[in-house]
RNA sequence: GGACCUGUAGCUCAGUUGGUUAGAGUACCUGCCUGUCACGCAGGGUGUCGCGAGUUCGAGUCUCGUCAGGUCCGCCA
């Protein structure tokens, strides 16, 4: 070892020892004739009191990694600092630069406001910030906790290839071109799903892996087409007991790392209840501000818009800002309407309740008769401000379901250090392609239809089905999804029929997995959830990226060795591809 | 594929109605400084105003295009 000890190491003991220690120099400090370095580790900073004679052989910037010998002192009584290692100093007795540093582009300080751009293509620096070698431990803990969580409950950890037949259903594949086999392709699994589902088969009725998945799609503030999944899968269980394993190693989460316990089970809502309460599949459920419909009282306005919505078999749905008339000006409001834009609607109703009437906005076309029946139904009262919009299920939902996190932000009503956890059950198996005019599976084709709506494949009502399929959602972030999964060939079958899967392409796609299934196969379930949203949430940040140590830009290139690139032609002979041109 | 926002010194940013030699803080360099701790003091500008056209007597500023980054829609079971 080069060092004697670490930074997060000294106390008391190693006073008026000699000590050997390595790091960087985060601030130099020459005082002239008395010269201070503060010297940065991974686990902490400290002092150093650097003689004059050696200052002046040695000169020391920024960066600059060094090893330093000297006696571990305690500062005088009135330079003493709270923080870590505060009260010591070294003395130094010799130094020596292990490797200069070039001025760097940024300081390493969690002060800085740094431009991302910057932060990724110097990632090795940006990760010497405290803030960010906090995540990476955090990050460590919670890998830890879950995984001994899991081996207290038998699960076995078991890995599956990272190269495996491409599915042409939902994303788009990674494709890695084989060279033993000319024109043929392995795919990155987006998951894996097939295989965990083959280990139930098997018999190993306990099953998790931290799973890297590859998903060919854009990138988002809360998605990168490469993430881990705490991935798990069950025999013999039913869908609570998946709940109960997740609540488990989530609460020891919590205790691990917050030293608290949280609230399970946690709240259960359906689908078609959170869509109706909420108008999101993934709500926020640290506010109220819920929805409520406002077909009754609408119908009769002298503006015809909303009876024709309501004819048109339409959404008419709104919910109440308290304190909304008083705190947000009229342009404010205005914004609203180019806010729901982007999802497709016309603009945002509002109206200021004044007193026990209504003021300004939509006003004057809510019907008289039916002024108090609103106030009642709004909840609302003097200074607050009711939004509604009045459009298909679809956009209606949409756009009041983003609105309401966004006007929860403006409004600053959302509570910190505050997690509120909920399972989303019985998601619809299928909706309706209008491009592709057929049915299309809304989460995968291997969950399995809540059994009292099986009977919906003879009467041809597939809206109505619903799965045994649910998500886990925390603050309004979708942290993962799973299924109780089809067991049964026939089953697996009526799904591939259903989305129109002829049965020589579901022998060709899927012959070996519908093989597997008439061996007995077990009835199973599970779930995967991403590490890195997790990280996200718990940490309450906002982007995705900064709980990723090594994450890609949103336009999907790495900032850092600047991928993807270009191949030479060698390369792709041996391959037996050709680059063609993109017009 | 689409919408919006951003791009000026190493970094963070200001720059008026188009008008002289483009600024601030910080970093960096030089010198001074024996208890600093985001040390201080004095001095120093280190710039392809993202890039390319255009309008104009004159463009950091206006127009068009383009590139990069971000947020969102589409996409993502």
């Amino acid at each position: 070892m080069l060092r004697s000890h670490h930074l997060g190491q000294l106390t008391d003991n190693e006073l008026n020892t000699e000590i050997t220690l390595c790091g960087w120099a985060d601030r130099v400090r020459a005082k002239g004739g008395v010269n201070f370095i503060v010297l940065r580790d991974r686990y902490a900073k400290l002092q150093l009191n650097v003689p004059q004679e050696i200052m002046e052989v040695e000169s020391i910037g920024r960066e600059y990694c060094i090893k330093i010998q000297g006696i571990l002192n305690q500062r005088p009584e009135k330079d003493q600092k709270p923080e870590q290692n505060g009260a010591y100093e070294l003395q130094v007795t010799s130094l020596e630069v292990l490797n200069k540093s070039d001025v760097p582009p940024f300081i390493v300080d969690d002060r800085e406001e740094i431009n991302e751009d910057l932060r990724l293509k110097y990632r090795y620096l940006d990760l010497r910030r405290d803030c960010m070698k906090d995540v990476v431990t955090f990050r460590t803990k919670l890998l830890n906790s879950v995984r001994s969580h899991l081996n207290s409950l038998d699960f076995l950890e078991v890995e599956t290839p990272m190269l495996m037949k491409a599915m042409p259903e939902g994303a788009r594949d990674f494709l890695v071109p084989s060279r033993n086999f000319p024109g043929e392709f392995y795919a990155l699994p987006q998951s894996p799903q097939l295989y965990k589902q083959l280990i139930q088969v098997s018999g190993l009725d306990r099953y998790f892996q931290f799973a890297r998945c590859f998903r060919d799609e854009d990138a988002r503030g809360d998605r990168q087409m490469v993430h881990t999944q705490i991935d798990l899968e069950m025999s013999f269980v039913e869908e609570e007991d998946v709940f109960a394993v997740v609540e488990g190693f989530l609460n020891k989460i919590f205790v691990d790392a917050f030293d608290k316990n949280i609230d399970a089970p946690f709240m259960r809502l359906t689908y078609l209840e959170c869509m109706k309460r909420f108008g999101i599949d993934k709500p926020d459920l640290r506010f109220d501000m819920e929805l409520f419909d406002l077909d009754s009282i609408m119908e009769s306005s002298p503006y015809s818009y909303f009876k024709e919505t309501i004819d048109a078999g339409g959404r008419i749905a709104g919910f109440t800002v308290k304190g909304g008339a008083k705190e947000l000006s009229r342009k404010e409001i205005d914004k609203f309407s180019d806010y729901v834009k982007a999802y497709r609607s016309k603009g945002v109703f509002w109206a200021k309740v004044v007193g026990d009437d209504f003021n300004g906005g939509i006003s004057k076309n809510i019907p008289a008769d039916q002024k108090a029946n609103l106030l009642k139904l709004a909840d609302a009262e003097d200074g607050d401000l009711i939004v509604f919009i009045a459009d298909t299920h679809k956009v209606t939902n949409d756009s009041l379901g983003n609105l309401r996190n966004h006007i929860a932000k403006r409004m600053d009503i959302i509570p910190k250090g505050v997690y509120k956890f909920l399972w989303v059950t019985d998601f619809p198996m299928f909706e309706y392609d209008e491009d592709a005019g057929c049915y299309i599976a809304m989460h995968h084709l291997f969950s399995m239809p809540k059994e009292e709506h099986i009977k919906y494949f003879e009467t041809g009502e597939l809206e109505k089905m619903h799965g045994c399929l649910y998500d886990l959602v925390m603050n309004g972030v979708e942290l993962g999804s799973g299924s109780i999964r089809i067991h049964t060939e026939e089953m697996q079958q009526k799904v591939f029929d259903i989305v129109g899967m002829s049965p020589e392409d579901q022998q060709e796609r899927f012959g070996f997995f519908l093989e597997a299934l008439k061996f007995g196969a077990p009835p199973h379930g599970g779930i995967a959830l991403g590490v890195a949203r997790l990280v996200m949430t718990l940490l309450g940040m906002d982007n995705m990226r900064d709980a990723i140590t090594f994450p890609n830009a949103s336009s999907t290139r790495y900032a850092l060795d600047n991928s993807p690139s270009k191949l030479d032609q060698d390369t792709l002979d041996d391959l037996s591809l050709e680059v063609a041109d993109k017009k």
